[in-house]
RNA sequence: GGCGCGUUCGUCUAGUGGUCUAGGACGCCGCCCUCUCAAGGCGGAGAUCACGGGUUCGACCCCCGUACGCGCUACCA
């Protein structure tokens, strides 16, 4: 059996996409479960989309994401260098084999022949626009004459007329395409760069890759491919083109429509493993009912076979609940490492608290939050005194006689010893039996009282964390504020 | 326009001729739990399987056509 070589190779826009991501992902599942090898090769062959740092960011999206790769531009490897602008002469070389067997030829038309060329075979409402094989007919002096002049020129691959060109997906099966809708296609443009179409296939060739798994987007640019692999006499790497990724109105997933590059779901607090899990599910499924993995599992489970034909819309909402399963999955002490990059980051940055303050914090706040941000967002108390207090709950709970019962409660709570929980419920329980009121007279104002909010954990938990200093000090100065 | 690919609940999907009066998940609604909010448990609404023809004793599953969507149609990837 042929080992398994699969590349990830995007063109250096200066973010990776999710969508490139989940391409990189099924490479490296596909790579992983196979004991193959995942290479990661930069694509940039075009000189006016050239982005300052974008191999830099796009490398580091990769590894956040835990996407190693086994041969990368910085990676050593056989088979490098894995940069194409640091290829050209191998792309020239293998142009120069191809215009030598008569299976391309130079071209020396100008763009604005082949503009007015287009435009012709638009107003004639010819079926395709395709360049007309001018320049085929050159005789070898006349090619040698502007060569030798220097003028600008390509190189065309040379499509033969009515053949049939077929080659087999993965993914979606035979597919077929007549060459007389190929067109002769620029493989070494005039600043001497190769186009993608020559320069995937002759290093997807040299690198041994064995299957390419790449966007739905480069299927209909497939029989160039083939045909070049033919006119190389080179074995073809397997095909799997991946169904797309999709706007909420279906469109192809693009910036105008929300985020679309990893880092932004970085940056609003994803973690890694709900976005790779989530990005994971879209277009792909083991043929069960999980829907919760860690990246291990996708390995061992993942398989071409069972990727689906059909676009995927991108639903913030499954993502947010699958953040929400990651993160609550995470253990305390992780978590407190990231509560801590959180705190630093935020307006509590100049408060100390202790570890283990944090992880009580923590333990009673797990259930409640989908994000590591939502620690400080849903329970600021914790972190600092409450500034104002819920109008909507002052008005509901805080009563005219509620001043005078909450500060019996703090009395009653004043004297106890190293108060738990169950201390502080049975001070208020009693209190509010003495009083002949319910506990939700006391409760209600108390959580205002010490939290300035209506929702949380539960009140007893509250306290316990707080400290029963903090919390007479707390229901103190609420009597004083409220009203 | 041409070529190619696709089409199961709002969304992600299960389903490979009879087990489907179509299953799960997210979201939504209700109930339970409960001091609140979550989490959890239970239940509900939600898909004439795009449409129309075949094939077959029988079609979500096979074939053909139509519609719609998307992709490609560059000296961009």
């Amino acid at each position: 059996m042929n080992s398994v070589r699969v590349r990830f190779a995007p063109s250096p826009t200066g973010y990776l996409h999710v969508g490139g991501l989940r391409t990189a992902l099924y490479n490296y599942l596909f790579a992983r479960k196979n004991n193959g090898k995942f290479i990661l090769r930069i694509e940039d062959t075009d000189r006016n989309r050239y982005v300052e740092g974008a191999v830099e960011k796009l490398i580091s999206s990769l590894k956040w994401c835990g996407l190693e790769y086994d041969e990368g531009p910085d990676v050593e490897g056989q088979y490098g260098p894995y940069m194409q602008s640091e290829r050209l002469a191998m792309y020239k070389q293998h142009a120069q084999q191809l215009v030598d067997a008569g299976k391309a030829y130079y071209c020396f038309c100008t763009p604005e022949r082949l503009e007015a060329l287009r435009e012709d075979q638009q107003r004639r409402k010819l079926p395709q626009t395709k360049y007309d094989k001018h320049c085929l007919s050159l005789n070898k002096k006349e090619i040698d004459e502007k060569l030798s002049s220097g003028i600008q020129h390509v190189i065309r691959l040379n499509v033969e007329t009515d053949q049939k060109i077929i080659f087999d997906d993965i993914i979606r099966g035979k597919i077929e395409f007549e060459s007389n809708n190929v067109d002769d296609q620029v493989l070494i443009k005039g600043d001497g760069y190769p186009t993608y179409h020559l320069a995937n296939v002759v290093d997807d060739h040299l690198m041994e890759i064995s299957h390419v798994i790449r966007g739905e987007e480069w299927l209909s640019s497939t029989p160039k491919h083939v045909l070049l692999y033919n006119f190389f006499g080179w074995e073809k790497p397997r095909f799997a083109h991946l169904p797309l990724l999709l706007n909420p109105d279906r469109s192809k997933l693009s910036k105008r429509q929300g985020d679309v590059a990893v880092e932004d779901y970085r940056n609003k607090g994803f973690l890694k493993d709900a976005l790779v899990n989530f990005v994971a599910l879209l277009g792909w499924n083991a043929g069960d009912d999980q829907e919760f993995y860690y990246i291990d599992e996708l390995i061992q489970k993942f398989s071409l076979e069972k990727v689906n034909k059909s676009g995927a819309v991108f639903d913030l909402e499954k993502l947010n609940w699958l953040n929400a399963e990651h993160l609550r999955k995470k253990s305390n002490d992780e978590l407190l490492k990231m509560l801590r990059v959180e705190i630093l980051n935020s307006q509590f940055a100049i408060h100390n608290y202790p570890d283990e303050y944090l992880l009580r914090v923590i333990e009673a706040m797990k259930e409640r939050v989908s994000f590591v941000y939502e620690y400080l967002t849903k329970s600021p108390y914790f972190f600092e005194r409450p500034r104002e207090y819920e109008l909507a709950s002052s008005e509901k709970n805080w009563k005219s006689e509620t001043p005078s019962q909450i500060t019996k409660l703090r009395d009653r709570f004043s004297t106890l010893q190293n108060p738990t929980k169950e201390d502080y419920e049975n001070a208020l329980k009693q209190l509010a039996a003495e009083l002949n009121i319910g506990v939700g007279k006391l409760i209600h104002p108390l959580r205002l009282a010490v939290s300035g909010m209506s929702t949380g954990p539960g009140v007893y938990d509250i306290l316990v964390i707080l400290g029963k200093d903090e919390v007479t000090e707390r229901i103190h100065s609420a009597v004083e504020k409220i009203r």
